[in-house]
DNA sequence: GAGTGGTCTAGACCACGAT
DNA sequence: TCGTGGTCTAGACCACTCT
């Protein structure tokens, strides 16, 4: 078992500090963990370094270096399970399907392999105290989670994390249109009614792993999104 | 006129190479830069840090630095005349009303200031080869921009930047509805036609710099988004 | 083997904020 | 005045890639 790199063993000090304490409050200074961990200055501002980038910690010069407010933490790459506890929504979900295709040209193109690749396409509809929220089209390449269809997880990005396929970098494109007549029979909405569309590609690296398209009920919890800037 | 921090002056020389690069192209190697500006390696990654993180380079250990892909670069805070001029969209904005009004308390809350604060409220109509795109209801704090009712800027952003009040920080919420008939109007478009909207709160530090309500024609160039993480 | 980025040391001086 | 973060030095050794 390899030792923990030192700027990672602070980081990861720091972090568990920060979570227990309310914002504003002040971590120990850049010289006191310099003693504390035996370490040179650099190597502590390092781990600083990656929590304020995270947005975690922020650096008050002559002040010291404070826990930053928990919403003003820009959005990253996760799954729509945690964005939506992240606005106090516990969500269940329900699999309506799960089957196999092959890549189109468009699909095909995303994912950066031959069209007729074989994909997954997973279906989900997820709901928040009985009512449902969105619908949700999952492609996956198959090869990559042979044993998805077999024991549909409750969390994609859990599962992917598992594997170490968490994705690192996403594209999310928005739009809104009228629901269509299946749309509307699963999420309890009139045939017409606005809803808003998420079209989301996500990869690690250079290897695709996600296409999905998710369709919200207007009146559900709207998407929320921190930038930085 | 003080003399630019040398990480900044190597910062702004890289990025300077790595946008008239193509996407793959390696950068001077770590030590090639410290021979060329004299500086420890230290500082010279302090440099590279920088623009890793923005999404500008990508390091490859062992094989060296490089131009990351145009495209991959995060969505950070820009006003919407840049977003949408990343999508490829030349933007022609007409201002509809600029007028003041005293904070309620939604927008008090969300400016950190007293219930009756004065604001601006600027109206723009957004279009782009002749169509329109969007509608926006742009609330300023008055005082911070007081000229701003005599020549509205062809570019919000950019005049903030001018004042240095560039947000570092938004939080969007977005969600789809059915148009007015005020901004079916505005919009050429039917009454009822689904629309998507963006709610922007935007600061600087702990300063409430806009609070911005924009609706988008359906069948416009949608919203990109891009994360990492 | 030569070159790259990743990690780390043990100092230094500065500007700034609080007291 | 003292403590804080911001900047910077001049080295070091490592794992990795490429040839």
């Amino acid at each position: 078992m390899g030792r923990a790199l030192k700027h990672v063993e602070i980081r990861e000090y720091v972090r568990g500090l920060a979570l227990e304490s309310a914002p504003g409050v002040a971590t120990p200074s850049e010289r006191d963990l310099v003693d504390r961990f035996g370490v040179a200055r650099m190597t502590v501002r390092q781990a600083l370094d990656a929590l304020v980038a995270e947005g975690v910690l922020e650096r008050h010069p002559g002040r010291g270096t404070f826990v930053a407010d928990r919403d003003r933490v820009p959005t990253a790459v996760t799954g729509l399970s945690q964005e939506l506890a992240r606005c106090g929504l516990v969500v269940e979900t329900r699999t309506i399907a799960v089957r196999r295709l092959a890549a189109g040209p468009a699909l095909a193109a995303a994912f950066g392999v031959e069209v007729g690749h074989q994909l997954w396409l997973w279906q989900r509809l997820r709901l928040a105290e009985g009512r449902a929220i969105c619908l949700s089209e999952t492609h996956l390449p198959a090869a990559m989670l042979p044993d998805l269809v077999e024991q549909p997880p409750p969390s994609l990005y859990a599962a992917l994390e598992a594997r170490d396929l968490r994705p690192t970098w996403a594209e999310d494109t928005l739009s809104a249109r009228t629901a269509t007549e299946a749309e509307a029979a699963l999420l309890e909405a009139a045939v017409g009614e606005p809803v808003l569309c998420r079209h989301r590609r996500a990869t690690r690296g250079q290897l695709g792993i996600e296409v999905t398209d998710t369709v919200f009920r207007a009146d559900a919890q709207p998407l929320q999104i921190t930038l930085r800037g």
